[in-house]
DNA sequence: TGTTTATGCTAAATCGTTATAGCGCGTACG
DNA sequence: CGTACGCGCTATAACGATTTAGCATAAACA
């Protein structure tokens, strides 16, 4: 059950593979072809349903119109939502996505990179782990397409989409003091990810720059890879340390989902007793009652411009270095409540 | 910035690209190529970090060692981490994965599955839409290697795999019963899908197995693709036309969600008014309080085995069909009680 | 009439591999 | 002494497309 190959059209159009190849790449006038045979080779293409091999194609030309998708963990909420606009995306311009999930694990990172360089694919999207820096630069400097996602490298200029995540944390941070609580605490992990580091950041100057404390017992980082019961009672035993607290702030989503059963746990009142807000939105969150007021990606726009600008890198190898930086939102919920302004 | 090739080592090691070829591929000693030669070849192709072009390779074998992966939604929480299992476990065998999503709509999945045969996939792994039948037995008389997963057409023996939907919802009848529920209700999709189909058959057997009744009133079938809003008024509605009604089944897990929504709307609680239980695991369920009792589909197993019978047909042309049907596992958690056996 | 130019098409090389057929040499056999 | 075989390797032809260079033929021009 072999294929249609341009050959047998051309044999049974009485005409040449070279002038089967024209037509059906749309150059026949641009080659001269008659109207005549080149609506004969169209319609025997069509009857035979005629489906060019990608593999020889991509040998001949170098161009497998693939491109590999490296993320942290493709089961991961809002991974999966970008795997699924990026494959869509690539599809309406011919492209198909390969992909591989990290663990945020350097030598898996390093595996996926591997294959993906033998698949040939025309260009990548990762999701950076710690330490890939070196790796990038090879990348980098051997000019294929990239992007990365979610983080960037600081030491090395590349192409990158992101959310905006020191503005996030501000405004989550204005919000909460907006609404007059005034002993707010912060959880968020001991990973060196760049991007925690500046939601970290973030929230940190909005409270100074509108002179609100936030004294370092008031922040709590939690090991990064801890278990969820490690966690949760790592969170409790933070929360029992600071009478009066009003409001928690959590940098990432797993985070928050471990914040609410800690809150449970202490038989607090998430809303009443104390305020929660997190960065990453997440099922759990829009459909808890009450609601949980967080800080969202925009995963759609992320997912289109990180096509966007790999489309145009692989469209015209222009040197130019595309940085997006996209807003994140704030979307309030139950979970952070207008507070009767008390002097403490 | 051209890759290194098998010419280029042959050339550095003075040999001929077959013997380098021959070597590469372990046929060394088969094709009696001195330990001498061999070694020099292994050497070189270390050095100069040779990656076989998969391009080539494909177009030379026929095979690309890429299976595609059709799922209704990439970005659903079961599909998602099935994509995980399934790219992991290929990857053992040197496969990798091109994916996209059919949103179970029939044109899409057409486009998917053309555009796999472009991309000559050594097999697919399909989530069939309805209607698919005709592509999935074209697809089968090709003899090209093939898993269904998640759902199997009736009319067409092929392999696939599956969880045991009867079996699942029949558990979690008897589970309700046995906790001492008395009237029990059940909330589907009009979707026809033969596994939606299945859960209430099993639901019913169990009912009708225990002399427990379910009349016709107590099930309502919300339409397929309705929005959230729209499905939260109709089971409110179905709920409050039920009075008494002391559990709910929900066959998917999504109809669990809005369930939950739902009692919480009309101002019951979970597990105390009423008990809810819902055919799929999900983030949501584990993480809610009360957790909210689930029959899980082991997706673990279901990738796994999904690969198994793709390789066993990618490795070995038997005719044999293989249909794996998994046991379904009861989550108990707290949204469904011990009742104190009360007549009603 | 002789030289250009335009027209409509094709031969052949190429991409990087794999697979088949077989070459030249030395040794063993009858 | 002629032939058969084992050994270690290679030449060459694919796979199915794209692409470059160019070949006839006819029309146009001077």
């Amino acid at each position: 059950m072999k294929g249609i190959s341009i050959k047998d059209i051309a044999k049974q159009a009485g005409v040449s593979p070279t002038t089967v190849s024209f037509v059906l790449n749309g150059k026949a006038k641009e080659k001269r072809i008659s109207d005549q045979v080149s609506k004969k080779i169209l319609k025997l293409a069509a009857k035979l349903k005629y489906k060019p091999n990608q593999l020889a194609r991509g040998l001949r030309t170098g161009k497998t119109k693939t491109i590999g998708l490296i993320v942290e963990d493709i089961a991961n909420h809002f991974f999966a939502n970008v795997a699924k606009i990026v494959e869509e995306e690539a599809d309406k311009f011919g492209y198909k996505v390969l992909y591989g999930s990290t663990e945020d694990n350097l030598t898996k990172a390093r595996g996926l990179l591997e294959v993906l360089e033998y698949r040939q694919v025309d260009g990548y999207i990762i999701t950076p782990t710690p330490n890939l820096d070196k790796e990038i630069e090879v990348l980098k400097n051997s000019r294929k397409p990239m992007v990365l996602m979610d983080r960037y490298l600081p030491q090395i200029p590349t192409n990158y989409v992101m959310v905006n995540n020191f503005q996030g944390s501000y405004d989550a941070a204005e919000y909460l003091l907006e609404l007059g609580y005034q002993k707010i605490a912060l959880v968020t992990t001991t990973s060196e990810q760049i991007q925690m580091k500046e939601r970290f950041n973030g929230f940190t100057a909005a409270m100074k720059a509108h002179r609100a404390s936030l004294p370092r017992k008031m922040c709590k980082k939690i090991p990064f890879g801890a278990s969820k019961e490690e966690a949760v009672s790592q969170i409790m035993e933070f929360i029992k340390g600071l009478p009066g607290l009003d409001a928690i702030f959590f940098t990432t989503n797993y985070l928050g989902i471990y914040g609410i059963e800690s809150v449970k746990e202490l038989g607090m009142k998430i809303g009443e007793d104390v305020a929660l807000i997190s960065f990453d939105d997440h099922d759990l969150f829009r459909l808890h009652t009450p609601g949980i007021t967080c800080v969202a990606q925009p995963i759609h726009d992320i997912a289109r411009n990180v096509i966007q600008v790999l489309m145009n890198e692989l469209n015209q190898h222009n040197n130019q270095i595309n940085q997006v930086v996209l807003p994140a939102t704030l979307i309030k919920r139950e979970s952070c409540r207008k507070r009767a302004k008390t002097v403490a």
